[in-house]
DNA sequence: CGTGTTTGACCCGCGC
DNA sequence: GCGCGGGTCAAACACG
């Protein structure tokens, strides 16, 4: 059970092939709102999202949270480190975005993250976090940013793919993923 | 002491 | 060409 790599395998890998993902997604606007419980994982989000029902109690400090995420592909994104591919293309790597209600904009989705940079964003009061995956060779990035609309909303933007095994017993995060998979997989 | 955060400088693409 | 806005680097710092 180590696929977790598997989950992102819809990268850019044809030219097409994000186009398809991000032309559902983004014209549709995926939007699935739940309610999660715990503020440090999407465990709730998930037990909510398959069984509407379960538990969810909970008794976090009091930090209900709904969360909604939607999933788009951001084109256009190569760097100046592109040192493979002479771009050939231009689509470099699929971003995902969650939109997540909440007071805390610190997510714990299992993974180890190191903050390398923040920077203030336009038309946003609140400062954006860039936030980098800590294990060797993994490149996955994220970034944390809070809507200055609505200070409740917390978008955070996953790039690329994780290629080893999430370090903390989380394990939650794998099955958003795994769900994400379904309406990534259009 | 190792690991992660802070923070200003730098870099780069893009529009004017 | 220049300024702006977004993204990254890296040195210094904080914390266990």
């Amino acid at each position: 059970m180590d696929n977790y790599s598997s989950i992102f395998s819809c990268s850019s890998s044809s030219t097409s092939s994000a186009s398809h993902l991000s032309l559902n997604m983004v014209n549709s606007q995926a939007y699935l709102e739940f309610q999660g419980d715990k503020a440090n994982g999407f465990l709730g989000l998930m037990t909510n999202m398959g069984a509407p029902n379960s538990e969810a109690n909970n008794n976090n400090g009091g930090v209900s949270q709904s969360k909604s995420f939607v999933v788009g592909t951001e084109i256009n994104d190569e760097m100046k480190s592109s040192e493979k591919k002479k771009g050939e293309k231009k689509i470099r790597k699929p971003r995902f975005a969650f939109q997540t209600r909440s007071h805390v904009d610190i997510l714990d989705d299992g993974y180890r993250w190191r903050k390398y940079g923040q920077k203030a964003v336009k038309n946003n009061k609140f400062p954006r976090s860039y936030y980098r995956c800590t294990h060797q060779g993994c490149n996955v990035k994220k970034q944390v940013q809070r809507l200055s609309k609505d200070e409740g909303i917390v978008v955070t933007t996953y790039e690329g793919m994780h290629s080893h095994p999430i370090e903390k017993s989380t394990d939650n995060f794998e099955h958003i993923l795994n769900q994400m998979q379904i309406y990534t997989a259009f």
